[in-house]
DNA sequence: TCGCACATGTAACGTGTTACATGATTCA
DNA sequence: TGAATCATGTAACACGTTACATGTGCGA
């Protein structure tokens, strides 16, 4: 299949890797839990289901007795998804994906086996020191030139990758 | 002007805020700068300057002896972008926009004074308190049923808004 | 029976992405 | 002279947002 699924799509993959859902149980879960920050307006499920299923990725199951019909992620959906949990770790994603990353790792426990599971965080790691390395390098050659708020900004930057490295180790412990 | 900018939109105007730029400059400091995480590609940035023209909140400023023009903020976008600044900051913006908090506080220190700038970071800090408690309660009642992933993905939810929180504290010193 | 939650969709619209296109200037 | 960077744009496309639309079933 040559279309390349949406975050959204990986998101409600995900969702339904090992239970069917239906389009407004698909909706509730992205409005009531927090899991990622992903759009639950019927304008974006809807045709994301319909997306997902004209290109195989799930099916509908029409419930006999009432006009209700739920999802279910096909072998194709099901590879998809594997796929991407294991795609390689890149720069940009610790630049801008951290959400996505935390996505994939948060998805990824039944279908992914520990020790790949735990080589995303190690990599996920390794990523996050080159990037905070590099952010405090620019701060040391560039920050003195920074107003008060964009020192503050950039601080905020550096905090929240260390932060996140820290969950990363944290997380790579509790796995092992 | 009955128009909504977009975050880009915003994040061009407070790089302009004091000093003009071609397209090009901007386009470099997007790329360069890790501001926030906004695209620098062509087909963003030039549709985004005619946007904010059409919208009267940048004009062109044509040089004389080439052909190279620069973007100059107006007296309605400066206007625009103060009320951006002071915008209320509710729950969804915790929950959902971090990040354009993060550019809304890089960017006001030269347009709004000391104390609005602390009432900022306060409103902030109380809406990132009512979250957290709201993310501890969910994880106290709903935990325990959460897979191995589901768990730690959630509590880097709750540690990154703590960072967060401990940012804005920090940042409230530091202005005081 | 009134209203709310369930449940599924469509249509218009704007924006960002990607890819393409063009030309000037600089430097090796 | 050729490559890289400067510099500005356009066009096709897909996605998400918002608003609209419709109908069911349940409990007060």
């Amino acid at each position: 299949m040559n279309i390349k699924p949406t975050v959204l799509d990986f998101a409600i993959l995900g969702l339904i890797q090992d239970n069917s859902l239906s389009g407004y149980a698909i909706r509730k879960m992205f409005e009531e839990t927090a899991l990622g920050s992903y759009s639950s307006s019927p304008g974006t499920i809807y045709p994301a289901l319909k997306r997902l299923q004209k290109g195989g990725l799930v099916e509908k199951i029409s419930q006999i007795d009432s006009a209700k019909s739920s999802f279910k992620i096909t072998q194709q959906g099901l590879l998809i998804l594997k796929s991407w949990f294991l795609k390689p770790i890149e720069k940009v994603d610790v630049e801008k994906k951290i959400n996505e990353l935390l996505l994939r790792f948060g998805f990824m426990e039944s279908l992914i086996d520990k020790q790949q599971r735990i080589h995303f965080l190690i990599s996920f790691q390794e990523e996050l020191i080159k990037y905070i390395s590099e952010l405090e390098t620019y701060y040391k050659s560039e920050g003195f030139k920074m107003p008060l708020h964009g020192k503050l900004a950039f601080q905020y930057g550096i905090e929240s990758n260390k932060t996140t490295l820290k969950w990363c180790k944290k997380s790579i412990l509790q796995l092992t």
